[in-house]
DNA sequence: TTAATTTTTTAGGCAACACTAACTATTATA
DNA sequence: TATAATAGTTAGTGTTGCCTAAAAAATTAA
């Protein structure tokens, strides 16, 4: 039995082992990125990587990094999985907008109940994206792919569909808001300026700049038009 | 903050303080009954009635009977009303049966989030009972009454509806399943045998015999015909 | 009304998870 | 390469929520 917070554990590792949503690079994670993440203390999270390891959810020698065994992973998934399904539950059959999903989802990805999981999915008609574009991973933790760059990536002139954020940071998300931006939102870059790296868009013959960093955390497919 | 034990202190001291559901008359509990209902130690219960105590949820004088504070007791019918309201969305939004509900129900009545349960009970239309026939208290704590008996207090020759059941074992329910018998079914007391206290009865010109065990757990409201 | 039984409380332990403080290993840098 | 900075570990603590064993109070029965 795997408890609520060794969930949150697995689930940590899954988001900060992949460079960005749906990109299937690995990274090795250490203790203490792991305790940031978590916002705890390394000591805390060392214990319980002692735990994890015991119960072979990961692989971890002294002072090495951490990897997420094929159980661990499997597991990690399944909490993904879930914590995707009640998103887009909770704001396609719920009306609960973009911003208060994920800590609502927070919650009911820990409810342990296989059938509950399958029945939501169908009831959702079985989607490949969450309202933020993330990938759900399917029940054998296959996830869907799609290529996408970050808005940074997108060449002057192009047009492109924003599929997902890398930043879930309520400040990020009401910036978003704020310009308007959500998924499936189409974009033209305009110009992209050398100097500060800063990039001009146009959402709906609205022209906007956006900072590099807001840029990078952007993920969009280019659209093929 | 109330604890997800805490949650289930109260959920317990509401069943047991009540003498039958939808029924307003109360009852004084003592630990142990409540160490029993709840499978656990009476040493465990006593150590929680301190914190309840102190959190003011509770009523408690050493060696005395157990009550529910105003507070507690408005706490307590949070947590029922959401288990009624999610047994409710599982039974009839996702057609989980009658039997799975109760331990899904368990998991999802400590999701902290206002919204979440007015957003369901505006997708349910606001019922006033659950699947099992059991009142689902309104947002400001107040029962939806109704009058009921139990089958064995039904005279003969009158014809009555299933409303609920005060017993829920898995047993109990399997053992109803059988006899086809579920809320909304419609009994004839046909005879009562006052030798055993049994009781005939007649569902769909078909004949049975109950025990008064049975009986008693049924509950029932007359129908006016 | 005393004795037996049951209920309640106390005392002492344990596992999961969190913390601080102090120490050690690794990595980066001057 | 020596040393400073960073990362990881250990030791000792606290809280929650559970346990067993034993004592004390209340209730029931002889």
């Amino acid at each position: 039995m795997i408890s609520l917070t060794e969930e949150n554990y697995l689930k940590a590792l899954i988001y900060l082992s992949s460079l960005a949503p749906g990109i299937e690079e690995k990274k090795d994670v250490g203790t203490s990125e792991l305790a940031s993440y978590l916002k705890l203390k390394s000591s805390t999270v060392n214990e319980m990587l002692k735990r994890l390891k015991e119960k072979n959810l990961i692989n971890h020698e002294k002072y090495k990094k951490i990897t997420l065994t094929h159980s661990g992973e499997r597991n990690g998934l399944k909490i993904v999985r879930k914590h995707r399904l009640w998103e887009t539950f909770l704001f396609t059959k719920l009306d609960f907008d973009w911003i208060e999903i994920h800590e609502v989802a927070e919650q009911l990805e820990h409810i342990k109940s296989e059938k509950l999981v399958e029945k939501i999915d169908r009831l959702l008609g079985y989607p490949n994206f969450d309202p933020h574009g993330d990938p759900i991973p399917n029940k054998h933790g296959k996830i869907p792919q799609r290529i996408t760059k970050t808005l940074s990536a997108v060449n002057k002139g192009e047009k492109c569909v924003v599929l997902a954020v890398s930043d879930t940071s309520r400040d990020f998300l009401n910036y978003l808001e704020d310009l308007d931006i959500s998924i499936k939102t189409e974009i033209v870059v305009i110009d992209k300026i050398g100097y500060d790296k800063s990039i001009k868009i146009k959402i709906k013959h609205e022209q906007y700049s956006l900072s590099r960093k807001v840029a990078d955390n952007l993920l969009v497919g280019v659209k093929l038009n």
